[in-house]
DNA sequence: GAGAAGATAGAACAGCGTTCGATAAGATGC
DNA sequence: GCATCTTATCGAACGCTGTTCTATCTTCTC
């Protein structure tokens, strides 16, 4: 963030002294130590060292907050990601961008529940569905097909990101299994469904135990990719990456 | 739900008597018209014309109160998208049934809201996900592909769902304007921005300002689907659906 | 210095989910 | 017909939340 013109320098005072910077790192450090309930104006002024009424100088409500702390990380990954924009290939690069993203929600749940609340005018948002769209300008489409691929890949990303955000079920915080233990007694309880009612359960079960959620994601995102390369007339897959 | 077993009727009575079918009725009924942050347990106990201690006999709190509502609507969606599983072209009908889910959650914003949490037990939903894998079982995929794309699928379909849950913009809200105008503004907004850095948004604000929601949809699912029937060896397209 | 503007502080308010003990209603045993 | 036990209803009370308001301290400007 850029806008804030800070002072910030708290010696000898007696009163503490905030800016938008030094709220959104704190708050930034809470939502990611404890998750997003956590994150309260009390919890986040004692942290400040103040008072509640203080944050409200710099913010105008909690919605506000977590919009304002998802563009900041927002503006970070569109920042770090800007080498990727160069390759030769605008496809494989929208791929590597959405997989930088998936990094970050993987590192913070809470930047992916959040991400979407785009209401269209969020700078930082704005500009990683511009840096989407702009190599899909490279590709041979119409106006009307790259806006919905671009949106497209967007909801796919967002889809992602918030099963990613949801919160472990209490079955397996209060079991005290290893998380591949855990995903290993869904897959038996799959297994042991009914076959004839539950065939695909019962076929999938063995994945069910064993995925990565980073192979789940990124073969959708390439079903979604090879889907837009067809579209565009291009030769179906590159090698490998 | 057939799980509750309602003796619920309320014939000269003092004090009211509910069920778990009653409970979930009205706070769909909430649901439905003032949307989740009006379903509080208060408003919830008024309509029902009692206190609201007594909600929790049939409900442990209001996450799961969230979670009922959803899995009852996502059983009707499953019991009304049966007809929809018998084509010959099991994509077709992958394509059938995810439009069904779209059109359940622009009546309910709600209800896309919350389908996702998806702790991978509730009857309904696993209903869902096994009748999709159903359809891709027909395909000549390996059992990690067909989880994969499921998976990748209901992510997509999460997404565009969550989008559509979002709240409009109170900019909206208080302008007052059609939903058409609001968003012709956003289109124009587009196109003054600087075209050197901003040449994708200037390039697609008439796609902006004019998009239907479902056209969006339908077009990502089918970029989705082409690149799964790819995987599979199948021809590329059906003529038109 | 005086005064205005900027910024901080914490008490107070309304609303929320949830807990709890009291109590009414219905079912059961004899 | 009465006593008892189980099921269900009720609303006050608790602790927490976001938010508002006003008093006050700090800094800047003249």
């Amino acid at each position: 963030m850029a806008t804030a013109g800070a002072p910030g320098r708290p010696r000898g005072r007696q009163r503490a002294s905030h800016s938008l910077d030094t709220v959104l790192r704190e708050a930034i450090a809470i939502l990611d130590e404890s998750g997003e309930p956590a994150l309260t104006f009390r919890a986040l002024a004692s942290r400040l060292g103040g008072g509640v009424g203080s944050i409200y100088w710099y913010v105008g409500s909690r919605d506000e907050l977590l919009e304002l702390a998802t563009e900041e990380v927002m503006g970070r990954v569109v920042a770090d990601s800007e080498p990727l924009t160069h390759g030769p290939d605008p496809i494989a690069n929208v791929r590597a961008i959405a997989l930088a993203l998936f990094d970050e929600f993987v590192r913070r749940p809470w930047f992916g529940q959040f991400m979407l609340r785009n209401n269209g005018m969020q700078p930082n948002s704005m500009a990683m569905f511009e840096r989407l769209g702009q190599q899909l300008m490279r590709l041979d489409l119409t106006p009307r097909q790259q806006f919905h691929a671009v949106s497209s890949i967007v909801s796919y990303v967002v889809g992602v990101a918030i099963d990613l955000a949801e919160p472990p079920p209490k079955e397996f915080l209060e079991s005290g299994m290893a998380p591949e233990a855990f995903l290993a007694m869904l897959g038996d309880r799959w297994r042991a469904l009914d076959p004839d009612r539950f065939p695909f359960a019962h076929r999938v079960a063995g994945e069910m135990a064993t995925h990565d959620d980073i192979d789940v994601f990124r073969s959708g995102l390439d079903l979604l990719l090879d889907g837009l390369r067809l579209q565009a007339g291009l030769p179906p897959a590159p090698p490998a990456a």
